[in-house]
RNA sequence: GUCCCGGUAGCUCAGAGGAUUAGAGCAUCUGACUUCUAAUCAGAGGGUCGCAGGUUCGAAUCCUGCCCGGGACGCCA
């Protein structure tokens, strides 16, 4: 897919280079830069290589086929650089059927798409949700709506961590000091009542290692992980997993108590953020499997058996070092946990690849595990991809939970809340606000929420300042709303002066302004965008892609008035342009799972 | 010690396998609401792209070395 008149080019230029028609490459345009009087520009260093040929030699060549073209108005080129202008109403043309292919079928081919599981969020049951979690569920969102829209059969997992020694932490606490409080008799949100539990625990912990290094000079140097089992409460913590790992009825009952509380809470964070999952596997379910795999390649040889008892695996040829799976006494590791999981999905789903949103600090962990995967002869292990991203720090620095330094979901989404039906509420000033004010309120503050975690690349450690992070103005979420609510309240206005959109009657030939040829190119290049986003499965690149077909719009708008345009054709011409914007502004927003209201 | 990621405007970040005069938002300053919504638009100032070499007609981008920041290298998860 392209422009007709770039398929074209494309056609003529692989005649040229020899190339059979089954491999021609697509040409998408891009925007020429500012003092270039030309609508798009084909840029022949990025397709020279595709078409076997010199970028200068190329440009020649399609400097002069698209002279030859009759709806070319003027053809310029800058070293491989090709300018090209339109007759303004193929230039129209052209683009909305582009745009609109994108918009209504998805853009990778049959033979492309495939069955793909996607697992992010997993938390830890021991406390609620936070600004990290919030960066990896929007990443995990909007890179699986990415996939589906692309073709992909795509399937949301998550792995919740409901079990281990963090997770006793809460419930001992909860047994020392709970007291039978509960979610409903204390008034809060189950997961954040668990989470003041871990809390108090850990101060606990504190303060008894401080008390052991007061009693004991020698214990100056010993690090506080090994003082947890000789404090009284890190020693019962631990007794209450094995409890809890033997199947202890009290330990069990509590926990389930416990942990149904937290679940709950999380359903409430996962529903505003208007997240959904197709699978939600728990570690308490899956934490046992792994071990039998390990054994059969034990049996197979691809693993060895160390002297005290411990299966290990070699990875020295890939650098990655030696590994445990099984310690001396048979018990699992994490990784073993993760080796059984994988094959769990794998035979659950049969993907064709698998991909995990997890933290960067993981990075080594992953490729560990994807070459036991390799060792163990699996075919799909070379499409195994884990999507790292980096951590969201605050201006202070890291966010801490035991020292209270996160930013809780729930409290952040609250906030989000009021600053957005304040900036509504002053919009209405001396008039009656709108009687949907919360849901507006809600979709903007969402909006600015998602947009603000997915508009960085999701490598890099980005640092949310909660004063300037909150903002609605410049490129934020709400801008791009603020478009769309603006075209829906010019059809609106349309409407009701009984000139509704005549798609027949439009003359494309009359946009033929600067920030009218400029909102068409944008629009077409909505599939360049996608498919870039794709392959860097980085959604960043449309919340860039979008912030720039806002502003486009945003610029038009001032310049150019669509209800009173000097005749029907021009405006309809506007009309038309206009609901292609919104739809594709709306499309895009909806991958980043972000809402639209239909005024601002 | 080894490995990975980053270092671009005061701040937060874009700059796809080299390429048209390095971009955007915030912040600062100037201008625009009797008009389809000013959550907007137009404009100004602000950069030796961490440093030093190298490859190239051409490097923020590729190579080497160094400096700074973060992370990983667990029989923790």
């Amino acid at each position: 897919m392209s422009l007709e008149i770039l398929k074209s080019l494309g056609v003529a230029l692989a005649g040229d280079s020899g190339l059979p028609a089954d491999e021609i490459p697509s040409i998408l345009p891009e925007p020429p830069p500012p003092n270039i009087d030309a609508d798009f520009t084909v840029n022949c260093f990025r397709l020279a290589q595709a078409f076997k040929r010199r970028p200068d030699q190329l440009a020649e060549s399609a400097e002069r086929t698209l002279a030859s073209m009759p709806e070319v108005e003027k053809v310029g080129r800058v070293k491989a650089f090709v300018n090209v202008r339109m007759k303004p109403a193929e230039l129209h043309r052209q683009c909305a059927k582009f745009a609109e292919g994108t918009l209504s079928q998805p853009f990778l081919p049959e033979s492309r798409r495939m069955r793909i599981l996607v697992e992010f969020s997993s938390p830890n049951t021991n406390k609620p949700l936070h600004l990290g979690h919030l960066r990896n569920n929007a990443i995990g969102s909007s890179v699986s709506s990415l996939l589906s829209k692309a073709g992909h059969k795509v399937t949301r997992t998550n792995l919740v961590n409901d079990r281990g020694i963090h997770i006793c932490k809460s419930m001992l606490a909860y047994r020392l000091h709970g007291d039978g409080i509960t979610p409903e008799s204390a008034g809060i949100k189950g997961d954040h009542l668990v989470g003041d539990f871990y809390v108090k625990f850990d101060k606990e912990l504190k303060a008894q290692i401080e008390e052991l290094r007061a009693s004991d000079p020698k214990l100056k140097n010993v690090e506080n992980d090994e003082l947890f089992a000789r404090t009284s409460i890190g020693a019962a913590a631990q007794d209450m997993l094995r409890k809890w790992e033997s199947g202890d009825k009290a330990t069990v009952e509590l926990w389930k108590k416990m942990n149904s509380w937290v679940l709950d809470g999380f359903s409430q964070t996962y529903a505003r953020m208007g997240i959904s999952f197709d699978k939600i596997y728990f570690e308490s379910d899956t934490y046992l499997r792994g071990k039998e795999t390990v054994e059969e390649g034990l049996r197979k040889g691809v693993f060895g058996r160390r002297e005290d008892g411990a299966v290990f695996t070699d990875l020295e040829k890939s650098s990655l070092g030696k590994k445990i799976l099984l310690r001396p006494d048979g018990t699992s590791v994490y990784i073993t946990q993760d080796i059984g999981t994988t094959l769990l999905k794998q035979s659950e789903f049969s993907p064709d690849q698998q991909i995990w949103v997890v933290g960067d600090e993981q990075i080594h962990h992953f490729k560990t595990l994807f070459a036991i995967m390799k060792q163990l002869g699996h075919p799909w292990a070379d499409r195994l991809v884990h999507l790292s991203y980096g951590m969201v720090n605050l201006p202070s620095g890291r966010m801490k939970s035991r020292e209270g330094t996160v930013v809780d979901a729930d409290d952040l989404f609250d906030e989000l809340f009021s600053l957005a039906k304040n900036a509504t509420l002053e919009r209405f000033e001396g008039k009656e606000p709108p009687p949907d004010i919360d849901s507006r309120a809600e979709t903007i503050a969402m909006g600015a929420l998602k947009f603000m975690l997915l508009k960085f690349n999701p490598k890099t450690t980005v640092t949310f300042d909660p004063q300037a992070s909150v903002k609605f103005e410049g490129d934020t979420g709400p801008y791009v709303q603020y478009a769309c609510a603006r075209i829906s309240s010019i059809l609106r206005k349309c409407e009701e002066k009984g000139v509704a959109y005549a798609p027949e009657l439009a003359n494309f030939a009359a946009l033929s302004s600067r920030e009218e040829r400029e909102l068409s190119v944008r629009a077409a290049i909505y599939q360049s965008a996608l498919s870039l986003a794709l392959e860097k499965l980085d959604t960043s690149v449309i919340s860039s892609y979008l912030l720039d077909l806002a502003k486009s719009f945003s610029r038009f708008y001032r310049e150019h008035s669509v209800l009173n345009a000097d005749d029907p054709g021009l405006r309809n011409a506007r009309m038309g342009l206009s609901i292609l914007v919104r739809d594709i502004l709306k499309d895009g927003l909806a991958i980043l799972g972000i809402n639209v209201p239909e005024a601002m």
